[in-house]
DNA sequence: ATCACATTTCGAAATTGATCGAAATGAGAA
DNA sequence: TTCTCATTTCGATCAATTTCGAAATGTGAT
C-alpha cells in the first residue's frame, strides 16, 4: 500500500457520517445494504449520502454492485486490512511487541 | 471507544506529514523520537511539525514525555489496537470470518 | 412507450484545516 | 543569573471539505 492511497482511506473515515456507513456495512458482512437502506439509517439526505458513499468507494474500502433497483454496498475487508497492515509495518523497532500491543503479523497473504 | 474520537483518531493520521511521523514512531518503538528528530527526518519547520504532533497527541495516538532538553514521543500501540477494533467491531454479521477477512477477535482485553 | 422508483450529479454557501515566520516558553549549562 | 538550545504558540493567508435541494440518470414494471 501506498502512503497516499492510506491517506485517502483514513480520511474517508475521519468524518462522522462516513465512519458510521462504514461500520455498518462492517457488520452487515457478505449481505451488504442498498444506498437507501444506509441513508434512512443514518437520517441523511439521499444527496449527502450518496456524496459519502462515493468517497468510501474511491478509496476501495468499500464495494458497489447492482441489484435489482437497488445498488447494494458492501465493506472491503481485505482493503481494510491492508490499511491496518501498512499503520503497523515494521513496528516496535524489531522487538518482541508483548501482549499489550497490536503488532500482528504485517501481512497475511491470503490463502 | 466513542465515534468522535475514533473521528479525531483518523483523521489526525488523514495527513501526509502525520501519517509519516506516526508511522517513523510505530517503527521507532519504546526509545521513541525527539521533536526535532522528526521534524528533520521529514524535512519540516519545527512549528509546522509542532502543529501536527499537538494533533495526534490530542487524539491519544502517540506519547509524549520530556528527556533532558527534548520531548520524546512514542506511538501508544494499545490506542492504535482499540481505534481497529472500533472499525472491526462485529463484524461480518455474525459470520465466521473466514480466510480472506480481518475480522479478529473485535477486543482482546489487555493481560 | 410510459410511468414510478432508486440513486447520483450539479451548484453554491458555510465550515474546517494546513502552512510557516516570528515571538514566546521552558529546561539545562556555565 | 545569564546564555543557549529545543520546542510550542500566535496570527494571517490560502485551500479543501461538507451540506442539501433541484435536476438528471438509469432500471424495471405495466
Amino acid at each position: 500500500m501506498k502512503a497516499e492511497a492510506a491517506i485517502q482511506a483514513l480520511g474517508a473515515l475521519a468524518q462522522e457520517h462516513r465512519l458510521e456507513a462504514f461500520r455498518r456495512l462492517v457488520q452487515a458482512g457478505e449481505a451488504g445494504m442498498s444506498a437507501g437502506a444506509i441513508a434512512l439509517a443514518l437520517g441523511l439526505p439521499n444527496s449527502s449520502l450518496s456524496f459519502h458513499l462515493a468517497q468510501l468507494r474511491s478509496t476501495g474500502l468499500i464495494l458497489q454492485e447492482r441489484q435489482h433497483r437497488s445498488l447494494i454496498y458492501r465493506a472491503d475487508y481485505a482493503a481494510m486490512s491492508s490499511l491496518v497492515a501498512y499503520l503497523m509495518e515494521n513496528c516496535c523497532a524489531g522487538a518482541d511487541c508483548g501482549a499489550d500491543a497490536a503488532c500482528e503479523p504485517t501481512e497475511r497473504k491470503t490463502a
